[in-house]
DNA sequence: CCAGATATGTAGTGTTCACTACAGATGTGG
DNA sequence: CCACATCTGTAGTGAACACTACATATCTGG
C-alpha cells in the first residue's frame, strides 16, 4: 500500500503566516478566508492538516509558545530577580513593537473574550500565559532561597505580577503604543522588585 | 402632529444588558440574538434606538465610562500619588472581581484585536482607557509640584505604568483569578510608586 | 376623533461564515 | 504498471450572522 501524495506546503512556514493573522484579528475575527490565503492553501488542505479552525489556533500557540520558550530561558537566566524582571520587561518592550510581527502579544490578541462555541479560546491562551508566569514564580523561588530577595517576599505573588504587566505593556503596545513608552512602563515596574530585593552588603 | 408612540424599553436598563454580554463575549462575541434576549428588545427596537451593532457598543461604553469615572474622581483625590494608586489598585482588584458583574474590564473585554469591518472597536477602546490614564498622569503631575512625586520622576511614565498594571490584572480577572491574587499584585505594584515618592521628613 | 409620527413584533433579507463532497493529481509498495 | 493512499483545487453546503420590510399598535397635536 502506497503512502499518499506528499503535502505541497511548509507546516511551519503556512503556521507562521496563520499565526500573524490570528495576532492582528483575533481568534473570532480571523476568517478561514484570510487564513489560508495568507498561508497560500485552501481550504481542505488547512482541514487535513489541523482539523480544524481552533486545531489551527492551537498548532500557531504551540509554535509560539516554543519560540517564546526558548527566549525565556535566557531571561531567567539572569542572575538576580531584578535582572531577571528587567530582562524580561525590557525584552517584552522590543518584540511587541518589532515590526515584523502585529503589535502586543497572541496570547492576549488571539482572544480575550469569545463567543458560545469558541468558549474554549480564552482558557487556551490563559494556560499558556500561566506558564510563563510559573516559570518566573520559579525562579523568584531560587531568589528568595538564595537571599536574593528578601525573607518576607512572595514569589508567587511577584511572578503574577511581572505577568500582570508584560500583558498590560502588551495591550498598550497593540493600541499604538511605542518602544519608548514601554520602556519607561518596563522601568517603572522593575522597582517594585527591586523593592522587594535585600540589601546589598 | 404627534410624537409617536412612546418607547416601551428602559434605555438605560437596556444597556446594562447590553453592557454584560458585550463583557462576556466581547464585540464580535456577542450576537445580535443575545443582546436582544438579554435587553427584553427585539431588533428593530435594538437598531431605532442604537442605530446598529457597534453603536450599541459605543452607548455601552458610553455609559460604562460614565459610572468608571465617578470612581476615577474618588480615586484621585486620594492625598498622595500612592494613596491615589492603592486605592486604584485595590478597588480595580474588587471591582474586576466582583460577582455582580462578569470578570475583568469592559474596556479590554471588549475587544483588543477584531476583525474585517470591525477595526474602529479596539481604538474606541484604547481611547477611552486612555481617558483614565490622562486624569492619572494629570494627578502625578500635580504630585509632582507639591513634592509628593521625587523631582526626577516621570508622570507620564507612572500614570502609563499603573494603566498597564490595571489592564494586566483585568485580564488576569477574566481568566480566573481571584480577589486576592489581584490584591498582591496591586500590592507589589504599589511599591513601585512608593519607590518614587520623595522622602517622608 | 382624526392625521401624523414613532415604536413594536413577525418574519424575513442577503451575506458571510466554518466546513466539506468530489474528482483529479501525485506519490509508494508490490 | 497497477492498487492504494493521501493531497489538492473547485465548487459548493447548511447555518448563523447583522440587519430590515412591513403591518400593526400607541402616542400627541389640532
Amino acid at each position: 500500500m502506497g503512502m499518499g501524495r506528499p503535502r505541497e506546503f511548509d507546516a511551519e512556514m503556512a503556521l507562521d503566516q496563520a499565526m500573524e493573522v490570528f495576532w492582528r484579528h483575533g481568534y473570532e475575527g480571523a476568517t478561514i478566508a484570510q487564513l489560508t490565503e495568507a498561508m497560500g492553501i485552501n481550504p481542505p488542505s488547512l482541514y487535513a492538516c489541523f482539523g480544524n479552525k481552533e486545531g489551527l489556533l492551537k498548532a500557531a500557540l504551540d509554535r509560539y509558545t516554543k519560540l517564546r520558550n526558548i527566549w525565556m530561558d535566557e531571561v531567567v537566566a539572569a542572575p538576580t530577580a531584578r535582572a531577571v524582571t528587567e530582562r524580561m520587561l525590557m525584552g517584552i518592550a522590543d518584540k511587541q513593537t518589532d515590526p515584523a510581527n502585529p503589535p502586543g502579544c497572541l496570547l492576549v490578541q488571539g482572544g480575550i473574550a469569545c463567543g458560545t462555541g469558541s468558549e474554549n479560546v480564552p482558557f487556551e491562551l490563559a494556560a499558556r500565559r500561566a506558564q510563563n508566569e510559573d516559570q518566573l514564580r520559579d525562579r523568584f523561588v531560587r531568589a528568595k532561597a538564595e537571599g536574593d530577595l528578601k525573607p518576607t517576599s512572595d514569589p508567587a505573588a511577584l511572578a503574577r505580577y511581572v505577568s500582570a504587566v508584560s500583558v498590560g505593556m502588551g495591550v498598550m503596545a497593540s493600541s499604538g503604543a511605542d518602544r519608548e513608552a514601554l520602556r519607561q512602563v518596563a522601568d517603572v515596574a522593575v522597582q517594585a522588585i527591586e523593592a522587594q530585593s535585600a540589601e546589598r552588603t
